[in-house]
RNA sequence: GGGCGCAUAGCUCAGCUGGGAGAGCAUCUGCCUUACAAGCAGAGGGUCAUAGGUUCGAGCCCUAUUGUGCCCACCA
């Protein structure tokens, strides 16, 4: 770095070159040393054929400010990065373009051939989202990048999956399962979102048998009348007692179903009576179980009605609504409709209405693999950060109902199980077989699939080499800390938890850092229909990676959304461009060529301000970022840079820095020390603009990313040095505030006159007055005898300062300020004295909080004495 | 129905263990001072939603209320 530098910082020049840089020289690889803790983290897989959105940016700048403060504090601090095959999301993709391209549906290629499609797909796309984290100036371990469908992470399913059917923790069953009828496949709980929807609730007579009466039943989804098996009243329902056990007529069927009584039925709602369809409700799926009711499935996989719908058959289950609530109506049947607003469960890939249907799929048992799932978090093994975040997860797996596992897809891991075509047996296996063996007969493999989340929940483990017992596995296991937004602890964090117990017996991570979402400007969630998505990459492009790193690290705090603004990144740019220039500063006259700090002898009272403040402040930044507060860090971080090491003591050593000699060479050393340790404290948060800085000061070793992390040093405590500089620097402001409100150009000089006893402090101020206070010239006096009567004055704790005027100072206008200054003081002191007369506070109070206090009083009294003083002259 | 957030300057938000209310942006005044106009200096602006309580002391802890947002459950 030189002189003739570009007075602006440009990423464009610093990015690229950089990360090669690091890549090549192999700092991002993590190996096993036994000398040092691990560190790990495994990054939440993106999507493979994904696309790098806000939400990502966020998670993986987080990670990496951990990943990067671990490694410098010398840790082996392991970064596991890796894709997700992401099953329906992919798959959809790859059907949508294939639609598009040739109109032909997946069916039209067969699963082999559609799958090689989908392997294609992958390897087109597969790198773009992970080039685009490089962008951002990911530290991951790429020797490691895993997918979860590749050898090891497939060889992991397969062993997992067996080992939980031979446990009986596998089971397959005819359920009632979540169906979207556009993807074509089972959901899991956890995969249906709900929503409310405006809807009916239509009242319908079902006539019983040999006789005239009817019971009116009300039902929201009247095409599932076709698979009623039964309508249900409550056992203590009255109006219905001699109703059970008759049987009805089902409209537009004919067929005779019976009343029956059943807890479940609520009295008050509706009309008492409930109809009940175990094939399409849950509930009535448990009412059907409970009184040995038949199941009758009445739709097609795609929601229309199957051949049980008689003349509705074929038709979309809509369709079949209105069709059948016209012809109720002709029969006179249909009572009323009602409004009737209620949620309904929506696939939370495409937004399609699910059915709930039975349907033979397979199932994990959640209840014995939640147990220690909630031990675990209840004793402390798991911690949430924010904790409240263990409550909802609480709340989930003490509520979890089994996982169905099985999708109708082709793009995912086949579930392991063989068929015989002879003998009908299954045989569950880790390896693909061909024959039966039992009967030695041909075998087919299931169709299904497993959920995504199956495999992704093996992550923590499988990546690191699992089931082969590896050195890996053994080092860098359990993870430290897992990075991941609230929305998926159910999907994917909870799930985590009980594959580590279970298949590793030891929790996957001992932390969980939650945080929030990124929204737009307005507070919007960022999606692709409502096209407010901002794209991180474009960010990056105009700002650079670090401008938006700072600016997803800043005022963020875990578990909280929060609002993107174009204008936070211009301010992260402009504190990049800030921390630039006051490199170019430091670097201009730089003759030194060692990052080595002077004598202690040789300091003056600013560079031992200001080494005392850094002090504080590497001691205030480790200590928040090993408490995750990463907006906290970086606002510390933020403030001290620009406030007191740019406004300030580059201001206090320009002076110095100008001239020849040891004053001169003691502040570089102080300016070196200070700005290329503090870079390292940012280097996490930004860390391109501070290995380009931090390489062209005077620096030992290969890169500011493998430095050592800065430490709290008893040696540069200096609390006396930092209250004098308080002193001053108050002055300082205080002679400023002055000359502003008198209309004093900035260009005139004015003599000060300082009264004091201190005379050793003031003189050492007097070159800063000169320079940041526009004093043309300091005399320091121990009275007032003498000095100019039109002058106006700055009281600190322990001096008068004085400012003659040219022209006649404005008696009215001073008498206003001082009196003001006085109503302040005066209540400062009577707030401070309020205190200190409280016996309570003085018995109770902390010793150093009563001491300051009283030292607070005094400097008040002290200065209000002055101020009083300098009224009297003016009256 | 159950659970969890949020409410602090005009706007967006910080406020870490309870100890004199902060930042960025916006506004006003004055400055192209040889690191930086993407900057410098100064100023204005807050009953910390409301009401109680605990405490020597509350933006922070407790209770209630109002407004607002999210998650879970799903009375058909």
């Amino acid at each position: 770095m030189a002189k003739e530098l570009p007075k602006t910082y440009d990423p464009k020049l610093v990015e690229d070159r950089i990360y090669t840089n690091w890549v090549e020289k192999g700092y991002f690889h993590t190996k096993i040393d036994k000398d040092k803790e691990p560190f790990t983290i495994v990054i939440p897989p993106p999507n493979v054929t994904g696309q790098l959105h806000m939400g990502h940016a966020l998670d993986e700048t987080f990670q990496d400010i951990l990943i990067r403060t671990k490694r410098m504090q010398g840790y082996a601090a392991l970064w596991v990065p890796g894709t997700d095959h992401a099953g329906i999301a992919t798959q959809i993709k790859v059907e949508e373009n294939l639609r598009k391209e040739k109109g032909l549906t997946r069916h039209d290629l067969g699963r082999e051939e559609f799958l090689k499609l989908v392997w294609a797909w992958k390897e087109q796309y597969g790198n773009r989202i992970i080039n685009q984290i490089k962008k951002l100036g990911c530290s991951c371990d790429w020797e490691r990048e895993r997918f979860t469908m590749d050898e090891g992470c497939s060889k992991a399913v397969r062993e997992v999956f067996v080992n939980l059917y031979n446990k009986g923790l596998i089971y397959r069953g005819n359920r009632i399962i979540n169906w979207c009828p556009h993807c074509l496949t089972a959901l899991s709980d956890a995969e249906v979102e709900y929503a409310e929807q405006a809807g009916n609730f239509w009242h319908i007579k079902y006539p019983v048998k040999d006789s005239d009466k009817f019971v009116t039943i009300a039902t929201t989804r009247p095409e599932t009348l076709l698979g009623d098996t039964a309508v249900a009243v409550n056992p203590d329902d009255e109006r219905y007692k001699d109703l059970v056990g008759k049987m009805l007529i089902l409209p537009l069927v004919g067929r005779e179903i019976p009343v029956i009584a059943d807890e479940y039925v609520d009295k008050e709602f509706g009309t008492g009576c409930v109809k009940i369809t175990p094939a399409h409700d849950p509930n009535d799926f448990e009412v059907g179980l409970r009184h040995n009711l038949e199941q009758i499935k009445v739709l097609n996989d795609d929601a229309t009605i199957n051949s049980y719908g008689g003349k509705y058959e074929g038709m979309d289950r809509y369709e079949a609504r209105r069709e059948m609530v016209k012809d109720l109506e002709e029969l006179g049947l249909l009572v009323k409709v009602e409004e009737h607003s209620h949620n309904v469960g929506q696939c939370y890939r495409c937004g399609t209405t699910v059915e709930p249907l039975t349907s033979n799929q397979w199932f994990v048992k959640m209840e014995p693999l939640a147990k220690r799932a909630i031990e675990v978090v209840k004793d402390g093994d798991v911690a949430f950060i924010p904790d409240r975040f263990s409550k909802t997860y609480m709340n989930w797996m003490e509520n979890v109902h089994d996982w169905c596992i099985s999708r109708q897809l082709w793009w995912g891991h086949r579930i392991p199980a063989f068929y015989c075509a002879d003998c009908s047996e299954m045989t569950v296996s880790k390896t693909d077989i061909d024959t039966c063996p039992k009967c030695g007969g041909k075998v087919k493999q299931e169709d299904d699939v497993l959920d995504t989340w199956f495999s992704s929940a093996l992550w923590p483990f499988s990546t690191l080499g699992w089931p082969e017992k590896t050195e890996d596995l053994d080092y860098f296991y359990p993870t430290s800390v897992l990075v991941t937004g609230y929305d998926i602890i159910f999907f994917w964090v909870a799930r985590m938890i009980f594959s580590g117990l279970e298949h590793m017996n030891k929790e996957p991570f001992k932390h969980v850092y939650i945080h929030g979402l990124v929204r737009d400007s307005q507070g919007r969630k960022m999606s692709k229909s409502l096209g407010n998505g901002i794209d991180p990459l474009e960010i990056v492009d105009k700002y650079g990676a670090d401008a938006l790193r700072f600016t997803l690290a800043t005022g963020n705090s875990p578990g909280n959304d929060m609002r993107f603004y174009i204008e936070r990144v211009e301010a992260s740019r402009n504190f990049a461009n800030k921390i630039w220039n006051a490199s170019r500063f430091v670097m201009m006259n730089l003759t030194i060529d060692k990052p080595q700090l002077p004598e202690n002898e040789k300091l003056h009272i600013e560079d031992k301000w200001i080494l005392h403040r850094y002090n504080e402040l590497v001691r205030e930044v480790t200590e928040n970022l090993d408490k995750y507060e990463l907006g906290i860090a970086v606002q510390k971080l933020y403030d001290f840079i620009w406030d007191e090491f740019c406004d300030w003591y580059i201001e206090f050593v320009k002076p110095r820095f100008f001239e020849e000699g040891e004053s001169n060479i003691t502040a570089q050393q102080v300016l070196t020390y200070v700005l290329s340790n503090t870079l390292k404290l940012l280097h996490p948060f930004m860390p391109f603009i501070t290995e380009e800085i931090w390489q062209a000061l005077p620096h030992e070793g290969e890169s500011i990313m493998i430095s050592q992390w800065p430490t709290y040093c008893e040696c540069l405590n200096d609390a006396e040095s930092e209250q004098q500089m308080n002193t001053i620097m108050d002055a300082i402001k205080g002679i400023r505030n002055v000359r502003n409100e008198m209309n004093v150009p900035p260009s005139k000089k004015v003599k000060l006159f300082v009264v004091t006893s201190n005379n050793a402090l003031y003189e050492q101020a007097s070159v800063f007055f000169e320079k940041l206070a526009g004093a043309s010239e300091t005399e320091i006096k121990s009275d007032r005898c003498g000095l100019p009567e039109n002058s106006v004055s700055v009281v600190t704790a322990n001096a008068e300062i004085l400012l003659p005027m040219d022209e006649l100072v404005d008696r009215e206008k001073e008498i206003e300020r001082l009196t003001k200054e006085k109503i302040r003081l005066e209540g400062e002191i009577k707030r401070v004295e309020g205190k200190l007369s409280n016996k309570g506070f003085t018995d109770k109070a902390p010793a150093a909080v009563v001491e300051e206090e009283r030292q607070k009083g005094e400097k008040y009294k002290a200065m209000l004495e002055k101020v009083l003083e300098s009224l009297e002259k003016m009256a």
